[in-house]
DNA sequence: AATGAATGAGAATTCATTCAT
DNA sequence: TATGAATGAATTCTCATTCAT
């Protein structure tokens, strides 16, 4: 399947098991060319810099990375809602758990957002997206009276901001009961939950 | 107050600071010479070497950073529960708004974590101290009578989850009614709010 | 009539243009090539290597730089001797003006002179080229009985250095009275002038 | 004598060496170094960049190169005005003989002069002190009577530009009557050789 | 007649570290 | 308690060149 992978995109690879593993700063071209079996010009032949590799990395992981990659919002519907919602949301951080390098990558980048204020700009537009979605979705869910029509905004933000950090977590390999905690965050914003 | 510093602490101090706009990789002994105003070996004499220089800050950073240091159960009572907890949270992820390098330095640690199987173990008992705290917090909840006796890891988890990455978020900037969620969140977990 | 350059020449054009703008060795075959719009390994489809293409440029340059490009003796009159004299070494350093890509390789070649003992004799024999033509048309102007026949050669090898002179103060740009100088070190060798 | 130099002193000597027979660009760290017999980073000691190398060596030079340093105007006298300016003018030249470093890395500045602007207005404005130079030398002498008044400044500036040339033409190891020639100028600018 | 892909050598620069003083 | 001087190893990147196609 691997068999003949071309240059550029075993370029790719390499670069993201070794941010993965050495993060950003601490991989480096001669890194990638050994671990591809090039030699460390023929990099540049693909990409003009390593920066420019990087913002390719980038592109890659946020564009496979996006909220509807994991919630397409016309397969939900009133009867299926609240299901559909608890497996999309353990699809989506259950994928931390095979440890793909590219969303420790993804990691590196949240990081090194805070340097490079380009990825920062980035970042959080696709964080933002990520927040819309929810949002969309919900609204969509009040639309079709299965969602509370209070707080859709807070209601939205609260699960992105616990279904991202769960899968932080498992990074970390911390122990939890992750879907359970999922199926309460849903249930709470499920019709009928609210009282407050 | 802070008028002569000694040199150990000012070289602490600015290799926070840098860390925190730099990175961990890209913060070298020469920036924080000479931020500090001594010689690259001035440091030496402090550290023996950049590596130990990093241990020391994980340790004080974390420290520091710990649940306790925010959330001091045996203030809670029957009465100020609910009010106590939303406050403590609050000041909490308003921490971050300050922009404090420290919390900027945590992420470096969150980050590398994942590099250096030494901090990998150290923060996870990290995370997993503060969600303990959370767990203990809330089992006293329930001690009191105002916390809902189900579930009562689910919910301090749950609650950990969302106050961490509230932090997170407002990092990035983005614009969220954190108050809100977090209220809301705490609500979820008060007792009364079971339904499920 | 430049409509379809061969790619040959482009190339020995684009060296120019690059050379005068960067050097020899601030000129790239790769900027070359991209100057062109071909790829690097063209360039060696017509030149062995980039050491050949610049032996190439040096050899264009001073078939076309030589003295009787600009001074031809065969014009000259007893009449228009120091007119002619005058007007065409106005024309020789006007082209300075003209900033041609040309004069300021001729400098870099002068340069890497120094440095490459086979452009070292090529460009020596050169400037003795250019020497001897002044003293051929002094002498010429001796016969004619307008010149001075007194140290001819030390007047021509005058002559030679002012002229050569004010074409490299052109190129920095420097304000003088060209026109001037060049006439007064015309008037100076004409006869009746020596005194001494 | 040269016995224990310090580093500093060692590189910009090596530098000078190296440039004058490898050029700007020719002249790497590498072989400044190993020249001198240090490691590379210990130039970074001393120099913060190759750039700031060039630039304290560009000022040694052109320090050392002034007018002033040739013709010191306060010594003239209306007896000895020609002599001295005679003579002065062959120690001018006479130094390129010897062949000193300083002198052909003066021609690799010229060079470099038409690609760093920041180099074309230092040499530019170094030139016209020359030009000056010899403007103020010639004013003094019209003022002791010995130097023809009319066209000072066209008679400084041929004297500027011959005795400038004479040295470029000694580098290439063109034979000629540097003497005479300089004598001849030089007369040419005295009192009684106007005519025109 | 030209190119895509690749390379070895070498450039400038930075880093953590050492050591005599 | 510090520093001046230095270094080996690494970094990103460029260059002239090659070769199969």
């Amino acid at each position: 399947m691997k068999k003949k992978m071309n240059t550029q995109d075993a370029i790719v690879e390499a670069a993201f098991t070794l941010i993965a593993q050495h993060g950003l700063k601490g991989t480096s071209l001669s890194m990638i060319a050994s671990e591809v079996g090039i030699s460390k010009p023929a990099i540049y032949y693909y990409f003009p810099s390593k920066e420019e590799l990087v913002d390719y990395l980038f592109h890659i992981v946020f564009d496979d990375h996006n909220f509807s990659e994991f919630f397409s919002i016309n397969e939900y519907t009133k009867e299926n809602f609240k299901k559909r919602l608890i497996t999309d949301g353990i699809r989506y951080f259950e994928e931390y758990k095979h440890n793909s390098p590219a969303l420790k990558v993804v990691h590196e980048f949240v990081l090194s957002a805070a340097q490079k204020p380009r990825y920062e700009k980035k970042l959080k537009s696709i964080m933002e997206q990520f927040l819309e979605g929810f949002e969309a979705l919900l609204s969509y869910g009040v639309e079709l009276g299965v969602i509370s029509s209070k707080n859709t905004k807070v209601n939205a933000h609260s699960l992105a901001l616990i279904i991202d950090n769960l899968g932080n977590f498992m990074i970390l390999g911390i122990e939890m009961d992750y879907k359970k905690i999922w199926e309460t965050a849903v249930s709470h914003v499920m019709k009928g939950s609210e009282r407050f």
